[in-house]
DNA sequence: TCGGATGATGTAATCGATTACACAAGCGAC
DNA sequence: GTCGCTTGTGTAATCGATTACATCATCCGA
């Protein structure tokens, strides 16, 4: 590998002129340029990074944590993310946590170490590492959130309204003449599922149907769908729609029914939340709350790049349309 | 953050016992090994990771490169990948090259800049500034390949047996009856589709059906899955099955079949290849040939970790077990 | 003609670790 | 008492860039 020191000589010129005229050319003159440019043609140089990182002190490295990188959602966040990233000239760093603190932390020491400018968390957890820096530095620490709003966590996010979202998908069942519904929910610590909670408890107020709420606690796993579906089927009144806070939860629920030889959507609705890929694919097609993923990714990119450059000025929130895409699991009430 | 000498003033000792203290204790007196520690804890101490590499010229970092992250065949690879790494006390750096050159170059770049310590490509595409690299390195160069076996590029990969597992499903088939077999392959200049093609042709001939195979050409996504189904349908003497040689392929050949009208398996049977973790959700659940998704991710970190401690001697290929997942989208031919 | 501004380039300190080499102390053998 | 060996620790060069500051030439206006 040819260092700065190489081309300096083959150019015959210093090395502070080398790298000027890598970064910021403006400064030297068009004949020097040109020669040094050549130089560096001929070497193939390339700036070595760790040299460069252990001078400016900063990496062009961003850290993304997701708690499960093989979950389609994530991956397609991931997307976005890793394109805004590339774009600006950053690489990305991966990190699954699978859900486990231990490794959340570890994560977090690689930010506190500067091996990544900066931190970008999908999922509602926040380990102590951070939180501790986020409390120190307030809105200038480079980490954000994507796909949840914690307002208490005091750091940007990048979200679709879960609250407005989720009473929405409510409505929809509602106007189908659906009166007792099944929800199946996502862990409750988590702040994204308490504001879908939030919003299918104001949907059901307001069509006074809260107390035919049939409510049960999920994973987001397909398995938790299947079982949480299973054990809601099996009330004594059982509801005539389910709605689901995860698509793979939806597909665990269809899987009950076809079990239990009920007919989607004639016998029970199904809604989802995502919308990914494979929705429209199921049979029947799913009904779910549509989020734009790697538009998330690439927003919560943004967030992160806006308090690198110091242009931040206190959490930000980014709220990103939603829709509801309607297919065939979800019917009118039986 | 504290520097090493914060650490080295705090406990009393030179920067040198401090960095034995932590990459070789065994070579410091107990009582100050115990003194430094103590001073790197109080003081919060971690190595700063530019410096480091700076100096040894290894980053601990392994890039990994993928047509589409997006894809859960690609992301739960991805998820062995990172489980293998960071236990091995590497980090992961992601590039999702979207299938074009420039991006393969420029993350192929990244390597040869040395801000990563070796490279795993995912799908078979070797970009030249890497071609090159195997070139003058030989079994040295820190690239493996995930998924696929390509002999002529020289580099170690882990996958599974390709040929004999596209041949099993094609037996499956013609085991169940059927004659006129439908294949929707990848494109054709990857040697995954010509390897699994390989086998597809195989056992046609120990059938004697080679003539009856129905050839089409996808390109592994949903969309051309039920593009090319529709095509093959739409036959004079349609196919009574059709094998897709990945499973999102055969959930696009399920919705053209359901969009027709045809039943599966009655009508048609259908088999994909890789068997995701949506593969049985599917209505019918797919029958697939699975692959061990997460394992192949885990050793090619193994081939790669090899040839960074200077073990390896040659281009190695790991073949892992596959199985053919039996659902209902299979049945005897009509 | 001279002072000062401007522009182009070079000198050298610096970032924070690792490690070859030097050195001192202690100890046993003769 | 000295030699040689082992063990533990320190000194300082080094990795490859960036950048504050110094230097020098040129040019312009008074």
């Amino acid at each position: 590998m040819a260092t700065i020191q190489d081309v300096a000589r083959d150019a015959g010129v210093s090395t502070a002129t080398v790298s000027r005229v890598l970064s910021a050319p403006e400064r030297v003159s068009e004949a020097t340029r040109t020669r040094v440019m050549a130089s560096v043609d001929r070497l193939g140089y390339a700036p070595n990074v760790a040299a460069k990182s252990l001078r400016t002190l900063r990496t062009e490295k961003i850290l993304v944590t997701v708690p499960d990188i093989s979950n389609p959602f994530f991956s397609q966040v991931i997307r976005g993310v890793e394109e805004a990233a590339s774009a600006a000239g950053y690489s990305v760093l991966l990190g699954d946590t699978r859900g486990e603190e231990a490794r959340e932390e570890q994560f977090a020491r690689m930010l506190r170490r500067r091996e990544a400018d900066g931190l970008i968390f999908l999922g509602h957890h926040l380990p102590p590492a951070l939180a501790e820096m986020v409390a120190a530095l307030g809105p200038k620490a480079p980490v954000v959130n994507g796909c949840e709003y914690s307002p208490e966590l005091g750091v940007s996010s990048a979200h679709i309204d879960n609250e407005r979202a989720a009473a929405e998908a409510m409505e929809h069942l509602y106007g189908l003449g659906h009166r007792r519904v099944g929800v199946i929910t996502g862990p409750l610590d988590s702040p994204l599922s308490r504001d879908r909670l939030t919003g299918v408890r104001e949907a059901a107020r307001r069509h006074g149907c809260e107390g035919a709420l049939v409510m049960a606690t999920g994973d987001f796993s397909i398995d938790s769908g299947r079982r949480e579906a299973e054990a809601l089927l099996a009330h004594a009144a059982p509801p005539t729609a389910i709605f689901c806070f995860s698509d793979e939860m939806a597909m665990g629920a269809l899987a009950a029914l076809r079990r239990k030889g009920l007919n989607c959507p004639l016998d029970v609705s199904v809604v989802g939340f995502d919308d990914t890929r494979y929705a429209e694919m199921l049979d029947p097609p799913l009904t779910s709350v549509s989020q734009p993923m790697e538009d998330i990714g690439r927003q919560v990119v943004a967030l992160l790049l806006d308090i690198l450059s110091g242009a931040a000025h206190g959490p930000r929130q980014i709220t990103l349309p939603h829709r509801l895409s309607v297919r065939e699991s979800s019917g009118p009430a039986s």
